[in-house]
DNA sequence: TTTAGTATTTGAACATGTTCAAGCACGCGG
DNA sequence: CCGCGTGCTTGAACATGTTCAAATACTAAA
């Protein structure tokens, strides 16, 4: 889709989440209005409210555009990579570089994530379709490796929580460029696709696979599987 | 402190604190507006915000007052349980309990989790307060019992976030008495102190040690201590 | 080109969280 | 009893997210 095919309203739908992210990323999330948003980009305050129907919207369209962002990066950085670890770096570290100037204002995103009956929860019914191309993305990583099918069924759900939990790390670190999250984040991967490989050896398969079936179980009980 | 030494400005916080929360647990949080709470209270809006610097704060006067239940129940229902695993049941089953009939507007608690500069983020500085005494809780729970210094360093704030795992899972749970949250903290903690005896276990200490040590390392890297 | 219909845009109006200057009341020293 | 200060209370005013009826611009059929 280029510039000529884009309607006056797909013009002016970009214009306003451009320049609500770049006043996010310059003034933070809570003090910019959405009056600020429509005079920056020269528009009504109704015109905001056409294209996205809530403050919030924003974030999540900005969520979107990440997203694809994401999945081209990886799909680009794959080429060559047919090692698990190398795959899930490069998906969480990807991730992190497309996000390290928005964590002023990421915390929107999480905003209203327990709340079960908000349409922009993280876990709710509303954000069904973004969650499930996220998975999608972890299970593409794992899908061509020797692991159990059991595993298969549960790793993206479980990935994808890793990397939430990853992003509100982030947010939080002050370290420069954030090298304690990626420092981290590569203990976490490196320690994760070990305890994988590990629970196939012969030597302690028989120890840990009652305990890994166990957690398996409780977690498909519990509703955490990659249809979540 | 009885009803005699309580000054009028104590009556009238508790009265206001008492009714915004049976107008959360009616009508939800975000329907009900500081109006409605100061009008059902027979005080003026400001009377509230008096109180209240905002909303969101009587939300965290309403995690005070769980907490400390939480304290005293735990510490009731203690006596005569020593085992690691019968105590850290009474710890996450109480809290559960005490908070059974708050799901609908207990998502409020966690609105600014994400957000560092935010006050009332769970994770922020403005709580650090909540959070310890929380842990507390938690270390109190596995101080007469034999595990390893380390654990006794990481134990707190990794059952902490257990914790706040679960009462996550909990809002989101509709099963009748919520009995798949309990099921899963049962499966939980099972697994949880198993695992930690497991670690200490002759025949199988040679392979997970490297693993809980590099856990550990990782952890106390990440800044993840009790102190957090 | 004209016209009917749709898409877009406008800005005033509304609801609600929050602030604040002013008023009230109660206790205490004189 | 008076005056005065502190703690408490008030409600109007303000800021900002959101809604909406009306105005305008655009598109396609006739």
């Amino acid at each position: 889709m280029n510039l000529a095919t884009k309607s006056a309203g797909e013009k002016t739908r970009e214009l306003i989440l451009q320049t609500a992210l770049r006043l996010f990323r310059g003034c933070g999330f809570e003090i910019t209005t959405m009056r600020d948003i429509a005079r920056a980009a020269e528009v009504a305050t109704g015109a905001a409210y056409y294209y996205f129907p809530s403050k919030e919207a924003i974030v999540f369209a900005y969520y979107d555009q990440v997203q694809r962002a994401h999945a081209e990066t990886v799909r680009e950085e794959w080429k060559g990579e047919s090692g698990l670890r190398e795959r899930l770096g490069v998906v969480f570290h990807s991730k992190l570089e497309i996000l390290k100037d928005d964590r002023r204002f990421l915390g929107a995103l999480f905003r209203y994530s327990a709340d079960p009956q908000h349409p922009l929860s993280v876990f709710g019914k509303g954000t069904q379709m973004q969650r499930a191309q996220s998975m999608a993305i972890f299970r593409e990583a794992i899908a061509k490796t020797s692991i159990s099918e059991e595993a298969q069924q549960l790793l993206p759900a479980a990935l994808w929580l890793v990397h939430l939990g990853m992003i509100l790390y982030f947010i939080y670190d002050e370290s420069s460029d954030q090298r304690k999250t990626h420092k981290l984040l590569d203990g976490v991967l490196d320690l994760l696709t070990q305890a994988i490989e590990l629970s196939d050896s012969a030597l302690v398969r028989p120890f840990v696979q009652p305990f890994q079936n166990r957690v398996l179980q409780m977690l498909q009980e519990a509703g955490w599987t990659a249809e979540l």
